[in-house]
DNA sequence: AGCACGCCGACT
DNA sequence: GTCGGCGTGCTC
């Protein structure tokens, strides 16, 4: 009998390896590696994933495989060899990194039920159990726990009435629709009609139909196109016709037509810069280009160009981009150039759709996926290219277990498949760029704008001085002037703020006191739409106070400046403008993100006010005012890359401005206009941004000079977060050597979430081979704490966010 | 992670 | 003498 080796879906330390099955002869050829099965592990039933076939086990005792979830794979072979490859990499279990490869609809549901034994009626339980079963032969454990029967349902199991079983559900729903279909062929039909009954004409109609399109068609079509329910009812009665419910697919962008498009000519300055990419693609040969190229430099028509080369060889390609259902323009570029062969993956898909497009990649149906983060564990056979864009992005990374990084699996993935990485951007990120001076990437250089317009204009404004000056507003003059003189030609402009909500904290003026977060170390957010005080790390509301609670005082002040402020302040100065904001709160519901974009790009409005979300992707013809209300408002966070991520943004949101024949300006307001980040975000100069800022991090130790790896512990007691991690800083600096930089143990920027105190180690090391074994003793000499006192050390290798 | 098993104190 | 509390260790 063969067996098979099956990693368990319970992450957890003790069951981080494969347990062995006995495969049942009837699932012999379904049971291959990178099926999911159904498991008795334990009293329960739970999911698992087949790593491997053997035939002999040193476990005697072995259980049946229960079921197999699949009849193809999920997981091909490299995707597992993948996921060791991330559990690895990222010191993670071996499940969640499965997960992570996977649509989350096909990760189990469990349902534990009471169920009656084979030929017991509920009469013979006892009283109270009874109306438990009410509506049938099963109830939920849960209602039995509500209930208060557990103790009475154990009696009755003893005396086998009763069964507790687990059941392993699929949460997978395939969408089906009811199809109608010709039950013989065309001849037959024929004859049908014959013997159909004169007056039968919308019967005679349909067989016409079929005669001609003998494939099933959707009910609804044939509604549509003029037949009535009732004749195709009638025709299935007697036996000529046949309905069927087939499968579809559920499409995000049905009925949106999207018109073909032709590759582009390339300017001089994209062939030289696609030529290596092409003939990396035609030697299989794999390669890291770092393609550096101003906003509006054509980098997007480099990758389209590429992909058409992967594609006449027979091979696929993934594109992944920062968070798709921010950058509608970018699908439709990619659908008008490759129509039906592209899927999309993004946040914004129900799980189901995800799905969908999921199954067109592991069916070979498209040949192009473009999506967020996630994508880049398509399950694509031939990849040809992987294509990160926006390089720099810190969505890439993820904050939650297996914390990767999409660039370091793209660079893994094609290592295998032997073909180029193209990580594109304006303001790549340091590492990247570090490694294309050092020569580890290939770097390709765009250094101008296609259609030859300057850059945009940059003012930079001090606010100090426009303080001093009597400006209590928080427009500038100059800013104010621009905005109306927009306004009065016409044109459109775009404000630029990285808060949400209305003010970002409340305070007393009498006293001072700040109204803080009761479950976090944060202070609350004013949300005026809601007149609420809102946490936004663990989701705590309050209403706002009209006195202060410490003091009394009935004079309490709003701080700070919230995009809805500042809606509410243009509405006040300028009452016939036009106004969208964009932020969380307005593009909460699926698609009202494109709703917004599209109807500011049909010039509903004068101003588009946002946050982050509209830095990226929009290109509109008549922008010609980017503002950037405070430029500041991230310099001043607690991570070694903010000067970095502050040039970035201002980068990307200053080149919003004159993509197109109307040149751009661009005003960014701040009260520290001497900080180089902010100064060279002005001239738009990368190359001298990049000499400073390398100096910054050499000089402190970061990276790209040093790799960092943080260690966060939390747990209810401050001294017992603080004990643990000063024990784990002095075990990892014993075992690290000289070279290594260990900061610790200090609190974490957030010392307290939820309730829990947060304490961290961070480690600065240049080469460690050491660091990964260590870290994982760390894991496993906490782990009984870990389970059963509410210890919580979470690791991160190369952490984006050092809260 | 669940869950059973087992050992201890409080009770019909 | 039994019920139910939680600590301990296992799950192929």
């Amino acid at each position: 009998m063969k067996i098979a080796s099956v990693i368990v879906d319970v992450p957890a330390k003790q069951t981080d390896k494969t347990f062995d099955y006995l495969i049942p002869d009837n699932l012999e050829s379904v049971i291959v590696p990178g099926v999911r099965v159904n498991v008795p592990f334990g009293p329960r039933n739970i999911q698992g994933f087949v790593t491997g076939i053997k035939t002999e086990s040193e476990f005697k005792k072995l259980k049946e495989i229960a079921g197999a979830l699949d009849l193809k794979p999920v997981l091909n072979k490299e995707l597992l060899l993948l996921g060791e490859w991330l559990t690895e990499h990222s010191l993670c279990y071996r499940i969640s990194a499965y997960q992570a490869m996977l649509p989350a609809a096909l990760k189990a549901k469990y349902q534990k039920k009471v169920v009656l034994t084979e030929g017991t009626s509920k009469e013979d339980l006892e009283e109270e159990a009874r109306n438990l079963f009410s509506s049938g032969s099963e109830a939920s454990w849960e209602t039995a726990v509500e209930q208060n029967l557990v103790n009475l349902l154990k009696r009755e199991s003893d005396r086998g009435l009763v069964d507790v079983v687990y059941e392993v559900k699929d949460r997978v729903r395939r969408k089906k629709l009811k199809h109608i279909l010709p039950l013989g062929d065309t001849d037959s039909l024929a004859e049908q009609k014959e013997r159909l009954s004169p007056q039968a004409k919308a019967q005679r109609r349909l067989l016409d139909f079929f005669q001609e399109h003998p494939a099933p068609v959707e009910l609804k079509t044939l509604v549509a196109n003029g037949f009535s329910q009732a004749a195709v009812k009638a025709l299935i009665k007697a036996g000529i016709l046949g309905e069927q419910d087939m499968e579809v697919y559920r499409d995000p962008y049905a009925g949106r037509e999207f018109q073909r498009q032709e590759p582009l000519v390339l300017t001089e300055a994209q062939e030289k810069a696609i030529a290596p990419i092409l003939s990396s693609i035609e030697e299989e040969r794999h390669e890291v280009f770092l393609l550096y190229g101003v906003t509006g430099s054509g980098k997007t028509e480099i990758y389209l160009q590429s992909i058409q080369q992967v594609l006449e060889k027979g091979e696929e390609a993934i594109v992944l981009v920062p968070e798709i259902s921010l950058t509608p323009q970018m699908v439709k570029r990619f659908k008008e150039r490759f129509g039906d062969l592209v899927a999309v993956m993004h946040s914004g898909l129900s799980a189901g759709e995800k799905y969908d497009e999921w199954r067109k990649i592991q069916r070979r149906e498209v040949k192009v996926v473009v999506g967020a983060r996630s994508a880049i564990f398509a399950p694509f056979k031939n990849l040809g290219i992987i294509i990160i864009d926006e390089e720099h992005e810190t969505s890439y990374k993820q904050e939650e277990n297996p914390r990767y990084h999409a660039r370091d699996v793209a660079i893994h993935r094609a290592a295998t498949h032997r073909c180029p990485v193209v990580l594109g951007s304006a303001t790549p990120s340091l590492e990247s760029f570090a490694r294309a001076q050092k020569g580890v990437y290939t770097l390709l250089a765009l250094p101008k704008r296609m259609n030859e317009q300057p850059l945009p204009e940059v003012e930079i404004v001090d606010m100090r001085e426009e303080m001093r000056q009597g400006n209590r507003s928080m427009f500038s003059r100059s800013l104010f002037e621009k905005l109306e003189d927009r306004l009065a030609k016409g044109e459109q402009t775009v404000l630029f703020l990285n808060k949400r909500g209305h003010s970002s904290f409340v305070m007393c003026r009498d006293c001072g006191y700040v109204i803080n977060c009761p479950n976090c170390e944060i202070t609350l957010t004013y949300h005026r739409y809601q007149e609420q005080m809102k946490c936004h790390y663990c989701g705590y509301e309050e209403p706002v106070p009209v006195i202060c609670p410490e003091c009394t005082s009935e004079h309490i002040r709003y701080f700070g400046t919230g995009t809805q402020k500042v809606e509410e302040e243009l509405t006040k100065l300028l009452p016939e403008a036009r106004v969208i904001r964009m932020d969380v709160d307005t593009t909460g519901k699926k698609g009202s993100h494109e709703r917004l974009l599209n109807a500011f790009g049909e010039g509903a409005a004068d101003i588009l006010l946002g946050t982050q979300m509209i830095a990226k992707g929009l290109d509109f013809p008549n922008i010609t005012l980017v503002g950037v209300l405070s430029a500041d408002t991230m310099l001043h966070l607690p991570d070694f890359r903010s000067s970095e991520k502050t040039f970035q943004l201002l980068t990307q949101v200053s080149g919003r401005a004159g993509r197109h024949e109307l040149p751009g300006e661009v005003v960014i307001q701040t009260y520290t206009p001497e900080h180089y980040s902010i100064e060279l975000a002005g001239t738009q100069d990368y190359d001298r941004f990049y000499q400073q800022e390398m100096m910054a991090r050499k000089l402190h130790k970061y990276p790209p000079f040093y790799y960092i790896a943080l260690v966060t512990v939390s747990h209810e007691e401050l001294m017992k977060a603080v004990s643990v991690t000063e024990k784990i800083t002095r075990y990892i600096s014993s075992r690290l050597s000289k070279e290594a930089v260990v900061l610790g143990p200090v609190a974490s920027p957030i010392p307290r979430i939820k309730n829990r105190y947060r304490y961290q180690c961070l480690i600065k090391y240049k080469k460690e081979p050491e660091l990964r074994a260590s870290l994982r003793q760390v894991l496993d000499r906490y782990q009984q704490e870990t389970a059963k006192e509410g210890l919580q050390i979470s690791l991160d290798l190369n952490p984006y966010i050092l809260m």
